[in-house]
DNA sequence: CCAATAAAATGAACATGTTCATATTTGAAT
DNA sequence: ATTCAAATATGAACATGTTCATTTTATTGG
């Protein structure tokens, strides 16, 4: 009874206590969610139906992942891990570009699974889900997604003042999230209103980014930071990782 | 066997052939599951309580309502039917004030059950969802959220050009499920953020209104407006009521 | 090698959204 | 009033996310 371990897997931390074959099996199950939502649909893709492709028991699939939501968080995990190896490549050209370039990389790498994200888009817009973006528990992911953003507009050529980049980094990370929301949506042959909107995107920033140092374009865009921000981070968590900056 | 009317209520049109019996029951079954949503919240509340609550079977709340988003839905239609009556009385003053004031009506009705709306704003994002705000089946939604947001701009004092206004009418529209979005995911103590989001956009509005007539301002805005239409629209929808134009 | 302890794995049981065959009530026509 | 069809209402049964007591397998200390 006296137990200094805990009974369930905090599979936000994957490097956890997990001997190499739970390591394995968990990614097979992984891997079979993923495979069944893109195949299916979330809602359509059982839990039953998941750990029968992984091979293992209904129990098993719990113990790895304590809720269905909580596969989509693994494959948002991934994603933002492999954006930063991504980003951190990235030639230093304009703001513009690279920040462009990194969304467009975004929608290829999900794009096998468009659906399947979209099934759970939802999920990831609820407030109430502790797998919402906004929510508590993802706090670790926001951050990652925001230093993300924070590396592309820092390392640009056209980089902004540290106190500007600070505002833009959290201005743009919100565009992130609704530029994958208008992706999700987009349901045009190809997604080409995506990609109408991704240049239209790009354009206005390389017209904008001049005029930043006029202090009526700049003054609103902290402003508008500043009010949204709170939403992004709750009140015990830093609103910005470097305090030195 | 053989019946000519359908086994299940549409519950997009009330008007249907429901018999006054039928629509007090309805009416019942709402008002139980919304007091519920607003005391314990969607989640918590079961259809099973529900239907005690409402002093009905269980079966019978699924005749009135297909599912438990239904539920929901029934609210965002009811406050949009409200918000036309609000709109259709609104003084006219500014643009930028209508605006805002129907928006924050809105705010104040949906008030009472931010977290039952917060539950189903997930699926409303979902495309995957017929209950989607973007899917075929809430078209006649979208219709109508939008002609709210037209008259509250072609009635202002300062209406801009017909042109100007479908384009002005897309954005505010679309801008509107956005502030919805950003409302519900405000876990600000009363709101804050959203009420200085309010403010920002009011006074934004006021300020850019008069560069309209400036095309390197009203060019980028129609552009964008093209750009994101077909997301809005299915493709064998209308893109504007009024051909003539 | 053997116990003992922890990790991995199982499947039955439970809660709740949803469906459906059936029953009851209502209303109108004869 | 009787009858019949349609509307209204019922609750048992089903599907699926989730939990949990239990069993099996792996690892470690002696």
């Amino acid at each position: 009874m006296a137990n200094s371990s805990p009974d369930t897997i905090d599979n936000i931390s994957d490097n956890g206590r997990l001997t190499p074959k739970g390591q394995r099996t968990r990614l097979s199950i992984l891997e079979a969610a993923l495979t069944l939502f893109a195949q299916k649909g979330y809602q359509a893709s059982t839990m039953r139906e998941i750990a029968q492709a992984a091979d293992c028991s209904l129990g098993l699939a719990y113990r790895y992942f304590p809720s269905k939501e909580d596969l989509v968080v693994a494959l948002y995990d991934n994603t933002c891990s492999e954006l930063r190896d991504y980003v951190a490549a990235l030639p230093k050209t304009s703001m513009a570009t690279r920040y462009t370039s990194t969304i467009r990389n975004a929608y290829v790498r999900l794009g096998p699974y468009r659906e399947a994200f979209a099934a759970i888009s939802s999920v990831t817009m609820d407030p109430s889900s502790h797998a919402g973006v906004l929510s508590d528990r993802m706090g670790y992911l926001r951050r990652q997604g925001i230093d993300v953003i924070r590396v592309v507009l820092a390392e640009a050529k056209d980089a902004p003042s540290a106190k500007d980049l600070e505002t833009l980094t959290l201005l743009g990370y919100a565009s992130y999230l609704l530029l994958l929301l208008f992706w999700v949506q987009d349901r045009t042959e190809g997604q080409r209103a995506t990609d109408k909107l991704m240049k239209f995107v790009e354009e206005t920033i390389g017209r904008l980014r001049p005029l930043l140092n006029v202090p009526m374009l700049a003054q609103p865009l902290t402003q508008l930071a500043e009010i949204i921000r709170p939403v992004f981070w709750g009140r015990d968590e830093a609103c910005i990782p470097n305090p030195s900056v």
